[in-house]
DNA sequence: AAGTGGTCTAGACCACAAG
DNA sequence: TTGTGGTCTAGACCACTTA
């Protein structure tokens, strides 16, 4: 029997390839796409697509007319903001560990939450599951996360969740089935909580991270608010440019 | 004659019909794949591949078995930062405008560079450009942009595109086309020199955006380090979650 | 001229949601 | 069952780089 084969296989597929060093040459450079196809049994289609993820990823750039090349790996101080899946699975990704110190959780109405999405309106008597948790990475600590769960859409979130990867607890349930996180990226000055937790002074900058986490139907499921250490946190992101036609 | 029709055109075809309001009924849906391909004359492929782009700018979500729908816009308080192009050409998008307000550019050995990249080594004695540009949005201080172009790629930056979008000027030279661009994002204090030009006490936090530009040759172009005003910067991102088909 | 990646066509089957 | 989006195949031509 051979194994199923499909883009989220082959993307893993190249990149433990890579990893064991088996598939690019001294420059770095992969095989082309044809011998590609040709070695994963895959068509043109599957196989560009799985290499447009790890473009995305950071993995690889392709050079027209050139060549397909393996990036240097970016350091691994930082997480990147794209990666698929919740902060604990990035954390793991570049093989560092985050952990849930003190988590507390209690159920308000939406008029009593410390901020609300700027863009969504909704009831103000929906009622919310108010969520805190202070994480640290790699026994430092690392983010203070303040987040809201609309109760509508997740019943309740059992303590095991709360300590573990709420990312993995909603991708489970067939209801919950994430699509795509608003992230609004910006620097404050570090609330107490925050800043007793991480021991730095009050007023100490914060690097802020403000998301609304949609379920793939669309639905708004969460907003939350996360204050991460300025001293070690860094995020990274690929962005890549598509040149214009119409020049 | 019939317009020439590919994926970029098609994306800004579809954004201007979304925008006159023509396309999405009142759910926020637009016609399903079928009949936009036949609306627009392309096939399915093309026609995804703009839907794509359009997902990835946040202007658009598909719901399996259900149809596409336009999201709501996201508030303009915000830069994307996934922008398909420079900073100014973003604030346009949003309807906001960009100004330099002062720019210094002088040569030194990469020796004396107050930071360089951390994953690509480099010659000491690389001469590079040193660019400071102090930027405001709509009048406001926003940002201090302190930045080392490689004079090995890029011979000399005339004044005016240092006042202007030094993006385009790379854009509109055949040798300096930009492919992709990595982005560390972090929160320091802000230094003085851009506290005072944002009339911030030094100390203040900042949001701080560490860029790496790499041609479409994969090349190194130049290496950046932007300070944002943390009262008024904020950045944007859509991050999509694909659900993992080995479950 | 040869080889590379970029775009596009035409068609098929699968997975999911809703009636 | 129908209609939607998601995946995949097979093949073609174009644009770019290098020799």
């Amino acid at each position: 029997m051979t194994a199923k084969m499909n883009i989220n296989v082959l993307v893993q597929k190249i990149i433990s390839a890579i990893q064991a060093g088996k598939l690019m040459d001294e420059q770095r450079k992969l095989p082309s796409e044809p011998v590609l196809m040709d070695y994963y049994q895959v068509t043109r289609y599957t196989l560009r697509s799985a290499l447009q993820q790890l473009n995305t990823m950071g993995y690889i750039y392709q050079v027209h007319g050139v060549g397909t090349f393996v990036r240097q790996q970016q350091t691994n101080e930082s997480m990147a903001l794209e990666h698929n899946g919740g902060l604990s699975d990035e954390a793991d990704r570049v093989g560092r560990s985050l952990t849930t110190d003190k988590a507390t959780e209690k159920i308000i109405p939406a008029s009593e939450a410390e901020f609300i999405p700027e863009t969504v309106n909704f009831d103000k008597d929906e009622m919310l599951i108010d969520v805190t948790r202070f994480r640290s990475l790699d026994g430092d600590p690392y983010v203070m996360e303040h987040s809201y769960y609309l109760q509508s859409v997740i019943e309740e979130i059992p303590q095991s969740a709360l300590f573990g990867s709420l990312f993995h607890y909603f991708e489970e349930q067939k209801s919950t089935q994430i699509g795509f996180i608003d992230q609004l990226i910006m620097s404050e000055p570090l609330p107490k909580t925050a800043s007793d937790f991480m021991k730095l002074p009050i007023g100490s900058p914060s690097l802020v991270v403000q998301d609304e986490t949609y379920l793939n139907t669309g639905q708004l499921l969460a907003f939350s608010k996360q204050y991460y250490n300025f001293k070690t946190a860094k995020l990274f992101v690929v962005k890549k440019v598509h040149s214009k036609s119409k020049r």
